[in-house]
RNA sequence: GCGAGUGUAGCUCAGGGGUAGAGCAUCACCUUGCCAAGGUGAGGGUCGUGGGUUCAAAUCCCAUCACUCGCUCCA
């Protein structure tokens, strides 16, 4: 593991050195968990959103695209279940350092109330025998009665307080209840903290004419309250899908690990919309069809693993993940869920409007089941970095290759003259013209050959084109292949075609 | 938020009360010309920030900020 560490370590070196990511305000000593992308992390970032937009949008006539807004009324994250799956009252114990949700410490305390009242039962049922009524002993025995008003009574004044947002007698509540923590075994809590997972702005200039808004922290929802204006102007029939990139915005606890947890940070959606009943035979598809996707990079099939969902999210029936091992373990890269009609049938709720499809097919209005792939664009940026990062030996000395898909690549050929004299230059920009329309092409003829092959390579830049004497006498160049490091001699008329053959989806 | 660690040049780090250092990188010139680190020279830091102790603080003390790691959360 501690290779591992060492491994990640570098990788995240690499990536500021060679411009591909920053620290967010470095300048000014750093912003946690926020990540800038230099240079090449923007052109890597592009293609792989490119890639992606491609693959789900352009190769499948029943997807479409759409870009929603960062900003939503603020009824959407209600509807949502944001506003109150993303709002945990944290409280600490003192002498244990550890850390426990106050709503979950309270439910465990009634649990235990509740499994007092089962071996009551439990005991009744075995001295009454066969004349035992469950139900007449439950409400009438004074010793469960009590029990049972004692449970109901801390989760009314748990939800009123939560409701008022009272944290100071959640606080009471846990103290008045004797709640112990488990590895101190102590009283000695903190206060009670609300903490927000969305982050929340005012739109309006003036203070008091303002409204809360949040950021949004996914981009789904911006789907789902489109789909009747995207079903009917596309003339979409069921089953098809919308896909949306974009940033989103998590008020995380904790960020660590580089780029793979941050609080702003880029989605690639898709809700596909089916009808009721269907929603697992296309679960199953989106599971197989992404994670053929994943593999279409070239990347080890050993790197990915599902990971199915064993507790469900509020709104599922069905989920799962597509792991990759990054170099810190096994770790979430794409979600693929099936999402239910929870989604619509809760917008159709809070709006109050009818958010259904009809279906000619079987004569019939409902709300349609969604299965959704969603994957961090961030994370995905990652996966590609850490596989392509490699060092490896040649004579004796370390070369540094970044063996990045070649379409990812953010330069795709270096044109590069030999030296920077007898006319090598104008051949070689004359070169870089011809190609840079099609293909983001550097131009470098400082230091020695060798020397800039290794920049390259640091990049991952799949081909160097060098421009030497031979060149201006019969119009050929040497095209060096960053992963073989060979190099062929071929005519500058070739050089378009073969590298669009290397760097271009269509690989036929 | 708690605990631990770190903060000196673009990067990696040395220096632990007395004029701020090295290697690499950068820039210029020379040399070489197909797999990085040849020669000469140059630029670059009020040592994270603020305060204190001292004749004197990068160095000792206090505070503060940021980052890293662990714990709590994570569709």
């Amino acid at each position: 593991m501690a290779n591992y560490e060492e491994v990640f370590r570098k990788v995240v070196a690499h990536a500021k050195e060679y411009g591909f990511i920053f620290q967010s305000s470095e300048l000014y000593d750093g912003l946690g968990a926020v990540y800038d992308y230099g240079p090449n992390g923007v052109e890597l970032k592009n293609n792989i959103r490119d890639y992606w937009w491609k693959s789900m949008v352009n190769m499948n006539d029943n997807i479409v695209g759409l870009d929603s807004a960062i900003f939503m009324h603020p009824a959407t994250w209600k509807a949502s279940g944001h506003v109150d799956a993303f709002n945990d009252p944290l409280i600490d114990n003192k002498d244990s350092k550890k850390r426990y949700r106050a709503d979950v410490l309270i439910e465990e305390h009634v649990a235990r109330i509740e499994s007092k009242i089962e071996k009551e039962v439990k005991k009744a049922a075995k001295r009454f025998g066969d004349s035992f009524d469950e139900e007449q002993f439950v409400s009438t025995n004074p010793r469960v009665v009590g029990y049972k008003e004692k449970c109901t009574s801390i989760m009314q004044r748990f939800a009123q307080a939560m409701n008022d947002n009272d944290l100071v007698d959640v606080k009471a509540l846990i103290e008045e209840l004797g709640i112990v923590c488990p590895f101190s075994g102590t009283k000695n809590w903190t206060d009670v903290r609300q903490f927000n997972l969305m982050f929340k702005t005012q739109m309006g200039s003036t203070a008091d004419g303002a409204t809360d808004l949040y950021l949004r922290p996914e981009t789904a929802q911006g789907i789902f309250v489109n789909f009747l204006n995207v079903q009917k102007t596309a003339r979409m029939k069921l089953p098809f899908g919308i896909a949306q990139t974009g940033k989103a915005f998590r008020n995380e606890i904790v960020a660590r690990q580089f780029i793979f947890r941050m609080r702003e940070f880029e989605q690639m959606e898709m809700q596909f919309f089916v009808r009721p009943g269907q929603e697992m035979k296309w679960y199953e598809h989106w599971k197989e069809s992404r994670m053929q996707w994943h593999l279409s990079l070239g990347i080890d099939k050993e790197q990915f693993r599902f990971h199915d969902h064993d507790n469900l999210a509020h709104y599922a029936n069905a989920a799962c993940d597509i792991e990759f091992k990054f170099p810190f373990g096994f770790k979430e890269l794409e979600g693929i869920h099936s999402r239910t009609d929870f989604d619509l049938k809760s917008h159709q709720e809070h709006s109050g409007r009818k958010v259904q499809y009809f279906d000619p097919e079987i004569n019939e209005s409902y709300v349609p089941y969604v299965v959704e792939t969603s994957i961090g664009l961030d994370r995905m940026f990652l996966t590609i970095l850490s596989n392509s990062y490699q060092e490896e030996e040649v004579n004796g000395e370390n070369r540094l290759v970044l063996s990045i898909p070649p379409m990812l690549s953010p330069v795709k050929a270096a044109i590069l003259p030999l030296t920077k004299k007898d006319g090598l230059p104008e051949k070689a920009k004359e070169i870089l013209k011809s190609l840079q329309y099609d293909f983001n092409c550097q131009y470098e003829e400082k230091d020695s050959i060798g020397k800039r092959y290794r920049r390259q390579d640091a990049i991952g830049t799949p081909y160097c084109i060098t421009v030497d004497h031979q060149s201006l006498e019969n119009h050929t160049v040497t095209l060096r292949d960053r992963d073989t490091m060979q190099q062929e001699r071929i005519a500058i008329e070739q050089l378009h075609r073969l590298i669009s053959k290397k760097v271009g989806l269509n690989r036929d």
